[in-house]
DNA sequence: ATGTCGAAGGGGCTTCGA
């Protein structure tokens, strides 16, 4: 059995006992993070390390940043897209156990007809594009993410007041259909789950605990994994921690 | 209340991004 997580922490600063915690009970092949928000010479390489656990980091000041954290140690590691020319730190990938794990923090995209929006579309055209390739060299693959889309209404605790907004958007929508058009398949879909499943949920508004939420955190599978996946789950339990992240993590299942 | 959280700059708060 292999598994495979994604988590956006919202500052891995904050929530690096809450990641160690989870890693301990959820002792997963490979756990990608997004919104790590430290620079590469303030990653907690030893904490990982002391834990058991490889790491792959690439980040930034502030903003963004992704990491890698896996039990064996991860190869041909990528930092963002090869031939995207981008200041944002959003994407890390590695060979885990034969499997090709690709991690993201999609661009958020702010609203609809923005700067952010239109660099949004050509970062996942520009993604779409290398993950293209990828397949052909990798027949066994994840994306996984925060890819800051909802794919459709169900994904979405108010569609009415959503449509259109960001997330939400035909365009947005559209791009989430190019990837799996790749022959990615959404590994939450393959099988039933509650309704009203979120993996975000807004720190305001008392949110979460009226579950009002988006599913905007995703794992996508090719072909020859697709045909193993025997469960994907979110875990909404660290969402109820004392001082949780907004998003909560996804979990793939694969035989053998 | 655009209602919270986190980072940063700068030394208490505001601004930005999500």
């Amino acid at each position: 059995m292999k598994q495979f997580a994604t988590w956006n922490v919202n500052s891995l600063s904050i929530r690096l006992p809450q990641v160690l915690d989870w890693l301990a009970a959820h002792p997963v092949d490979a756990l990608v993070l997004q919104e790590t928000k430290l620079t590469d010479d303030k990653f907690p390489t030893a904490d990982f390390g002391a834990a058991g656990w490889q790491v792959q980091w690439f980040g930034q000041k502030t903003y963004n940043g992704v990491a890698l954290i896996s039990r064996e140690p991860a190869t041909d590691i990528v930092k963002n897209i090869p031939g995207f020319a981008d200041e944002q730190a959003r994407v890390i990938a590695g060979t885990v156990g034969g499997v090709r794990v690709i991690g993201g923090y999609f661009p958020n995209g702010q609203a609809p007809g923005s700067d952010k929006f239109a660099y949004k579309m050509g970062w996942l055209d520009a993604l779409r594009g290398w993950v293209g390739g990828q397949m052909q060299a990798h027949e066994q693959l994840v994306l996984m993410g925060d890819y800051n889309i909802a794919p459709e209404d169900r994904d979405v605790y108010d569609p009415v007041a959503w449509a259109g907004q960001i997330h939400c958007t035909p365009e947005e929508r559209a791009q989430f259909r190019q990837l799996v058009e790749l022959g990615l398949t959404d590994a939450f879909r393959l099988f039933e789950q509650p309704a009203k499943s979120w993996s975000w949920w807004d720190y305001r508004n008392l949110a979460f605990r009226r579950n009002q939420g988006l599913r905007i955190d995703h794992i996508l599978v090719s072909a020859a994994l697709k045909a193993r996946v025997t469960a994907c789950e979110i875990d909404r339990l660290p969402r109820k921690n004392e001082r949780p992240s907004d998003h909560a993590p996804v979990v793939v299942t694969i035989d053998r």
